[in-house]
DNA sequence: TGCATAATGACAATATACATGTCATTTTGA
DNA sequence: TCAAAATGACATGTATATTGTCATTATGCA
């Protein structure tokens, strides 16, 4: 929420439009689950894993940018399910390596296809030049208004 | 969070961009907010009274998009800190208009000039049609990811 | 005009998505 | 070798809401 565009600055209205985009491509994600036994924070997990590869909880927070204590809420809830599986970790004997089972796997694949051929849907009319040239530019502003913070 | 970005489906990207681009710029208004009494939410009330004009708690809900219980809890804090205040509603005897007081409107009109002045020298080297572009591709994106959900 | 119905403020409870703190047990690196 | 860091497990805290309820008006329509 908190979303109010009152200037006729572009930019902006882009940094303001990000709520509602990300509160948009939520729910998509919601419906898109609905029929799955996922919730949206055990789709991050096998999502990472299977990206990713095989990783340890503290890895997966990194990639998540949350903390661990709170991946491994996630993580559990995987393995409860039967989707992940602790495998030894080579490199660290208390912190197992997570991997995907050939159910999650399988269910992952499932639903990020199901969601690219949502997108793809949806931008079928875009010019590609033009959904290229807004993902440089919702690059750029994200990374300079990170950065914005930190050299101040 | 859950952000991994693994096809090279530009749009895809865009909007799993839409999460890291709203915790950056939310990151930068609450910077900006520091050395205010303002809290975020304080904020939002003043920028809706700002841009709209006088109204009632559940219009300002209505404009938020979030319940009026909410809104009625934050409207409390700015007339607790004199940024806003009550006036007669002709229209409802019962529920006040809002409105800003001198400090509110003085307030709020300084924290969007500075947001502005900083989103403008973020962007000053994109060309402003790049920026027409991305937020034409942002809102189309926004509205039929919304309107997927409404027809299925 | 009267009366059922809706709107509003106020308050309490609950939910979600995290962060933070702590501890015992390894594990690692200097 | 041994101090410091990493890890899992668990408890608690916090921000941002939603939902439910109630008493009190307002409102609209028969």
């Amino acid at each position: 929420m908190y979303i109010v565009i009152m200037q006729n600055d572009e930019l902006y209205q882009i940094v303001w439009m990000s709520r509602p985009l990300m509160q948009a491509a939520e729910a998509a994600v919601e419906r898109g689950l609905a029929d799955t036994d996922l919730t949206v924070r055990m789709r991050a997990v096998l999502e990472v894993l299977h990206a990713e590869g095989d990783m340890t909880v503290p890895d997966i927070a990194a990639h998540l940018d949350i903390k661990r204590q709170y991946v491994q809420v996630m993580v559990n809830e995987t393995l409860a399910s039967g989707l992940t599986r602790q495998c030894p970790n080579p490199r660290h004997k208390r912190s197992p390596l997570l991997a995907l089972t050939d159910t999650g796997r399988a269910l992952i694949a499932q639903v990020i296809e199901r969601e690219m051929a949502l997108v793809q849907t949806i931008g079928a009319d875009l010019p590609s030049a033009d959904v290229s040239t807004a993902l440089r530019v919702v690059r750029m502003l994200t990374e300079r208004l990170r950065k914005e913070g930190a050299e101040i």
